[in-house]
DNA sequence: CAGTAGACTTGCCGCC
DNA sequence: GCCAGGCAAGTCTACT
């Protein structure tokens, strides 16, 4: 599910919910997700100050005072509930599978069907020595935004599909399987393109246009597909706005006259205009 | 190292 | 109406 622009929502939903704050009981409800989830999670965070919270690429960050940061990862179906505890009716479901209590009377629910996400402790100031973390390429929306000619000499020394490229986060942080399709489409370069072959000037469109497509799916609280939902239950609505993405044999919205192009690059689906994007 | 195929997991869509 | 098989927001591992 959770590209950049969903993980994002999540993280300004969580930010002003907890930070401050602490969980009072943390009840897991299976041992594992991906992983194991982090040995006496509950003994070791519960009644610590939560300091930060923050997004690095598809992951959140929760800073804890204490000097540990719990890294949480959303994987393809992961939803964060956020309910009030004095709400009437409260939610609950098979796929429930971590609870948080906060000090401020929240009840902060994981709930992921696949369980390709996961939860991981580790020392908030050996993050960055933490894989992914050491690898993890630039973030296109940070204070320190990336730079066209970082990314043009990246893609330079890759031979694989310009698609491909946008989705090793060794490249650029945090875009995923729709917003890759997307953002080539609006960029007008076809995804069967070669990395390497690039040139400047596309890439800096390119960058231009990633940029665009993320921040107006951040506005609309993300893209609904199936499980994703803003953490009040609301779904997102950037699905209103895709230009490719699932729209196989509709007509492209730019030349309106062209069907977009389903193709399967490394096992995943790419939505394209054969005619508008070279 | 670079690139690709398969793996993990559950549930929906819809073929026959 | 039933149900085979493909497909899905991600990323890690094993292999060439």
């Amino acid at each position: 599910m959770p590209e950049l622009p969903e993980v994002e929502t999540i993280c300004q939903a969580l930010k002003p919910l907890l930070e401050g704050q602490s969980f009072l009981k943390i009840q897991a409800n299976r041992p594992d997700l991906r992983y194991p989830l982090p040995v006496n999670m509950e003994t070791v965070l519960s009644h610590k100050l939560i300091s930060l919270i923050s997004r690095r690429a598809k992951y959140l960050l929760l800073d804890f005072s204490h000097g540990l940061t719990l890294i949480w990862h959303l994987g393809m179906s992961g939803r964060v509930i956020i309910e009030n505890l004095n709400a009437l009716s409260l939610n609950s479901g098979p796929h429930d599978h971590v609870v948080f209590i906060t000090s401020n009377n929240y009840k902060i629910t994981f709930r992921d069907p696949r369980r390709f996400g996961f939860l991981l402790l580790y020392p908030t100031n050996q993050l960055k020595s933490l894989h992914p973390f050491k690898t993890l390429g630039p973030e296109p929306l940070g204070d320190i935004p990336l730079g066209v000619s970082v990314l043009h000499a990246a893609l330079k020394r890759r031979t694989i599909s310009i698609k491909n490229a946008l989705l090793d986060q060794r490249i650029i942080a945090g875009l995923g399987n729709i917003y890759a399709s997307e953002a080539l489409w609006q960029a007008r370069l076809s995804p069967r393109r070669g990395a390497n072959t690039l040139r400047l000037k596309e890439t800096k469109i390119l960058l231009i246009e990633i940029q665009n497509v993320l921040r107006r799916a951040i506005s609309a609280g993300g893209s609904t597909l199936r499980d994703y939902a803003q953490p009040n239950g609301d779904t997102g609505y950037f699905q209103y706005s895709f230009n490719v993405y699932k729209r196989e044999h509709l007509l492209c919205n730019h030349c309106h006259f062209t069907p977009i192009t389903r193709i399967v690059q490394s096992g995943r689906a790419t939505y394209y205009c054969d005619k508008c994007q070279q």
